[in-house]
DNA sequence: ATGAAAGCGCTAACAC
DNA sequence: GTGTTAGCGCTTTCAT
């Protein structure tokens, strides 16, 4: 399959050419302390001469670390990979690193075949930690990892007694604010489109919905809670127009992601509702400021990048500490905030 | 920066385990032939036995590969991330090499820091080669990757004298048929709405659609031509509203990507005009089937999918080949069709 | 402050 | 067929 490019010089060369020992050149290319700042320059000098880059392979296995990360997607439907929010903590978790000499390697798990190969790549040695995110409640991979001894974070849990480090939002509480807002607006007949149930952020946001809705005394109605397929747009479309067939005398809607929020207004839209004059629509999670829907949306906003920010710190605190720390696991949870728009 | 799991079983110990030497333990975990049977399956047994997994960086200086390709996304806008294409990609690049041992790693370059970054890590020999996708005119990493002898393929190229290996579509061409479609059908104010003119797909496309209107004895109208900021359905919104403004007769709009023509409906609609009776729309690119658009859109097909393939294919050549080939590049143009629908 | 030397765990070439 | 051995290029003691 290929081998590296021949005639790259090593650190040997380096060395010879500088006039000093392989010692001095690992020191320089690691920025160790105590060398002749005269011997650090004219290695340099070496370096730059020759065009000289380290062998990682060799790195690694001499150092024991890769110096690299990997930010892992369990999602067979590849095709939320496109969502807002994945991008939004893509984007999160590298602004995290880039003061670190840590490479991000995003990848994809689809299969159980990639699983494995994933795992096989994992153990072998090539990423230093590992971060996850849509997980799945019955997904093993999480525990594969952990059983390795790979130190790893997950975004969000898979259920209300994980056994691996998590940073996760407030799902339950940010839905109760929200769903609370709605009964201290006026309205009376609140639907829920929650995300998919086997994801156990998808049972807190219903669950915080159900809070609210018995902390104001009103009685639960099953027919008013909808499932939706994924977080998506399309899903939360048809979920509302489900609804709107049940509920002709709807007055607002709880959704479990922006997404499906902003396929609710369309829904709403075409069933002649005006918003949120006639509906008011709350949506979970948030677009980055950068990227407006239209119209703008009441949303539960979580921290990605503070939750990005957050899953790395712990990520590099476990690299740091493995086998010095008895901690099992650790657990964060980040407040949510609520954030009022046209939509409620 | 953390440590591999201590007390990992090296392939010395398997290879005691099992009473074997440990070449024959090599011979084994690499599906070698000339192995018997039966010692074959006592190593086996003894890998399985102490959970054996081969330290990947060990392999990978001994045997000078990584059995690993990067997929990097070179763009400074993050959010284009999400775009439905380069999900596309992912997904085809990422079957395409579920047959073979390859680990696929994403990677995104967005500033000089993380190109960098990137250049290091794979010269340092962490991946046997790289896929480039959404290259922007001026950007170096190909060269830089290019001289440093590491087998790189492009999806796109920069410029009509590229000197990197790269697939491509025939987006001239494509465009080309497109318009002359919209001639036939007794369109006569065909607009047009480009794709940023940095990239050189945008030039292609933009030049089909010169060539169309040329062909056909029509002059052409700087005024009918409108640069979009990117490929998004946003700026194909915003590209298509000016087009509307300036030419209020326009019969038909040629859009440089079915993001971009998604936006133009959105435009056309919200004018009161009427599709495809009105004016038809015809996109570039397209949506993977699973993911319709409403309305159904015309658009000139590129083979993602085999895009993907073709990309993977020429990477494993260079990969197999290098140094033994004199091949300097090599350039593939694939064939699009153009897929009628309600649009156009 | 710096050179010398011992591995890290594997592959591949060679010997039997 | 299978064991033996010489590196791969680096980090990291340990001397000096």
């Amino acid at each position: 399959m290929g081998r590296q490019r021949p005639g790259t010089p090593t650190l040997e060369e380096v060395a010879a050419l500088a006039g000093v020992g392989r010692g001095t050149v690992s020191r320089v290319i690691n920025n160790a302390a105590g060398v002749r700042d005269s011997t650090r320059r004219a290695v340099q000098q070496a370096i730059a001469e020759l065009g000289y880059v380290p062998n990682l392979a060799a790195r690694s296995l001499a150092g024991h670390r890769a110096d690299a990360v990997a930010l892992v997607m369990t999602e067979p439907d590849w095709r939320l990979f496109g969502e807002p929010f994945f991008t939004e903590v893509v984007h999160a978790v590298g602004d995290a690193l880039t003061d670190t000499p840590v490479q991000l390697l995003l990848t994809l798990v689809r299969t159980d075949t990639e699983r494995q190969r994933f795992v096989e790549y994992a153990r072998g040695g090539r990423v230093d930690g590992v971060l996850l995110m849509s997980v799945h409640a019955e997904d093993p991979l999480p525990d594969m990892l952990a059983k390795a001894g790979l130190p790893t974070v997950m975004l969000g849990r898979r259920s209300g007694d994980e056994s691996v480090t998590y940073v996760d939002a407030d799902n339950t509480g940010g839905a109760r604010g929200a769903v609370t807002h709605l009964l201290n607006g006026g309205r009376t007949t609140i639907g829920a489109i929650s995300g998919p149930l086997d994801m156990y952020v998808a049972q807190c946001r219903l669950r915080g919905y159900r809070e609210a809705l018995e902390l104001a005394g009103v009685a639960a109605r099953p027919s008013l809670v909808v499932e939706g397929d994924d977080f998506t747009e399309e899903s939360g479309r048809r979920a509302t127009a489900d609804l709107i067939a049940r509920h002709p005398e709807l007055d607002a809607v709880f959704a479990a992601s922006d997404t499906m929020a902003a396929g609710a207004l369309n829904a709403l839209r075409a069933a002649g509702r005006r918003v949120p004059q006639d509906v008011a629509v709350i949506g979970f999670d948030d677009f980055h400021p950068a990227r407006p829907t239209d119209p703008p949306l009441t949303t539960v906003r979580q921290p990605l990048e503070e939750i990005g920010r957050t899953m790395v710190r712990l990520l590099l605190e476990e690299m740091e500490q493995i086998e010095e720390s008895s901690v099992a696991w650790r657990h964060v949870i980040l407040r949510t905030e609520l954030v009022l728009r046209d939509s409620a």
